[in-house]
DNA sequence: GCGACAG
DNA sequence: ATCTTGTCGC
């Protein structure tokens, strides 16, 4: 699935000029292909040390049942640096991918698509490496601008960069900030758009998404998350 | 030079 | 992102 690689660790001005030259062959068009499973993708990294964990989770549509989860943990070896996150947490991404036992046909990432100054962020990066459609769903802004949306789930407005519409900002939840969602690859953002309605059921990020954050997280594998578990150790 | 800055 | 318990609001 993943064939040959560029490093990445990489000096600053390589890193930016790899994601300049990479941004050409990033399609911002629908593909057609019939979606059955969908990826949520998140990475956590320690604080302290520079261990962290990938979470791939993988959902069918549209019954939205976790059909498989990919977990690696290791080393990031970058540190973050805003408009480089691709470079920290692609390296923990990619072996969590290689372990799948399956093959998801759309990829939602935790992080901006062509919402980047250089229009390749994590969710294009990664896009481009498995060669198929991705969407970016990050939390917060990287760059670009945008008026004040409605409160009403649905409601957003366009984010604006070089007079350039890189993105959405989307209200997935009331009374929460928005979410950003841009085009990673192989899709338009009119479709990303769509697929991240059509993934919410009730919460702030799209379904995979949040159940990839979720195990992204959990330290230690099982369903118990660390509330409950130390509630239990508090008996 | 100053402020901004995904996770 | 992470450090962290309870608590206020849609």
């Amino acid at each position: 699935m993943i064939s040959e690689l560029h490093p990445f660790e990489l000096s600053y001005s390589s890193a930016v000029k790899l994601q300049t030259d990479l941004a050409s062959s990033i399609v911002c068009a629908d593909t057609p292909v019939e979606v059955k499973l969908i990826a949520g993708i998140d990475v956590s990294v320690g604080r302290q040390g520079s261990t962290g964990r990938s979470a791939v989770v993988v959902m069918s549509y549209p019954s939205l049942e976790i059909v498989a989860e990919s977990i690696h943990e290791g080393t990031a070896t970058m540190p973050y640096i805003p408009g480089l996150l691709s470079f920290r947490e692609l390296p923990l991404i990619l072996p969590a991918l290689e372990k799948l036992d399956v093959e998801p046909d759309l990829f939602m990432v935790d992080g901006q698509g062509i919402a980047h100054p250089r229009r390749l962020g994590i969710a294009s990066h990664l896009g481009l490496i498995v060669g198929k459609p991705s969407i970016g769903c990050a939390k917060s802004r990287l760059c670009g601008e945008h008026q004040e949306l409605g409160p009403d789930i649905g409601n957003g407005c366009a984010l604006t960069d070089r007079k350039e519409i890189i993105g959405r900002v989307l209200r997935t939840r009331a009374g929460t900030k928005p979410i950003f969602v841009s085009v990673g690859h192989m899709i338009s953002l009119e479709t990303a758009v769509d697929w991240v309605l059509k993934l919410n059921i009730g919460y702030r990020l799209p379904e995979p998404v949040r159940q990839a954050h979720l195990a992204a997280g959990r330290k230690t594998a099982g369903v118990y998350g660390n509330h409950s578990r130390s509630k239990i150790l508090e008996r």
